[in-house]
DNA sequence: AACTATTTATAAGA
DNA sequence: TTCTTATAAATAGTT
């Protein structure tokens, strides 16, 4: 749709492929804008320049802004100090690929910043015994809105991601540890029982002995296989 | 772009929204491919509509289909008959949602060629029982260092990365479902034993009551507290 | 699913 | 980049 119709390959001039891109990339990240706000769609999109500029959409629903920000952790490409950001706020440029030593800056500031929500947070759960999960889902909700408001705040899903994986860290060493010592209060249980059956098996032996000093119909040996139950034979 | 200017809001009448979203979405994925093709750029794009259908487009290269195979797996949009997912998101047992027949036949789908080395994985895995932990961090170690060798071949340690957290997924699976099961016949052991210890203690009452009806001495209600160890109390 | 009157996107040029 | 403009493409409403 211009002066020429353009053929669908690769533009192999330079500038002009990179004109191209600018427009059309503006085109269809508004189309996609225009497809979800008209047909309620979700709608994630993201394009990666040649040169490695990485721009996106998503509509707002949760799901697909989630979606974005994990691709964005996918393709290495975070909001790195230093690194100039675009006018356009679509556009974060992109850092090298996770490194460890980069990995480590990241969780090293984030880690800074947000230690003392994450405290809060441990403190919170542990006070209510990680809370309820309405609570939970009512935390998560309220940070998604607040996400929402100020729309690009990329930084903060960042930080809600990153305290909802330590809550899942949390849960699941909980869920370890309850479960843990749920087999070992079995475990306990058990052997108090077994203790419970030894002392009554001996007792009623016992017993059988002292009728058996009054009248031997029956010989020791068989005073165990038919009148004591059998100990089940248990795992290990 | 029609007989009439559309005002990019939602549209109320539901099968125009419905033809629109059809057109839209069509012209959409066509621009997205033709993004790629002219501007040798990585796309990736996702469309849900209201009804949940999900269609999608990335460009050939690893880093965009596998995003847009995250992404699926993140929407739980994965059209295989028989998943399902399971209400523990730690728990991906073999019957449900993260198979990795499902995943292989996925990633043929997608083209990718990195199926044979997860089904060759899985193969492993279930060969070795998950190896042993010596086998699986030399296999890592040696992973890692060929990616030394070609310096950036950030792609061998993402697929390194989704074959670990594929590995950590299926052994968290593992880890509950034995725990599960060892909690199960612990509880079942338990049951046994109790059951054990009833008929003893019944079976003892009743000599008990023989030898008194000889020997007078004690009150019924007496030998029980002092011929029977009391049952502790257990927790529940 | 087609048709077609319009609107919209955009290729080339400045 | 940005603007302009001729033209190609997309598509809203209709059939």
């Amino acid at each position: 749709m211009g002066r020429k119709k353009l053929e669908i390959k690769r533009i192999e001039n330079k500038s002009s492929r990179q004109v191209t891109f600018s427009k059309r990339r503006n085109g269809l990240i508004e189309k996609a804008r225009q497809l979800s706000v008209l047909c309620d769609a979700s709608v994630a999109l993201l394009v990666v320049s040649a040169s490695g500029k990485l721009y996106s959409f998503s509509s707002g629903d949760k799901t697909c802004s989630r979606l974005i920000l994990n691709a964005r952790f996918s393709l290495g490409v975070v909001k790195t100090p230093g690194l100039a950001r675009s006018s356009d706020p679509n556009i974060l440029l992109s850092s090298s690929f996770f490194v460890f030593s980069s990995l480590v800056k990241i969780l090293d500031r984030y880690g800074k910043q947000h230690a003392d929500d994450l405290k809060a947070l441990d403190l919170q759960s542990k006070a209510l015994n990680y809370g309820s999960h309405h609570e939970l889902l009512e935390l998560v909700e309220s940070k998604l809105v607040e996400s929402d408001v100020d729309n690009v705040s990329v930084d903060s899903l960042v930080q809600l991601e990153d305290h909802l994986e330590t809550a899942l860290s949390i849960t699941r060493a909980r869920k370890t540890e309850l479960m843990l010592k749920l087999v070992d209060s079995l475990k306990e249980k058990e052997k108090l029982l077994k203790e419970e059956n030894q002392v009554l098996a001996s007792q009623m032996e016992k017993n059988h002995m002292e009728a058996d000093a009054d009248n031997m119909e029956m010989s020791p040996g068989q005073i165990s296989d038919m009148n004591l139950p059998v100990t089940l034979p248990l795992l290990n």
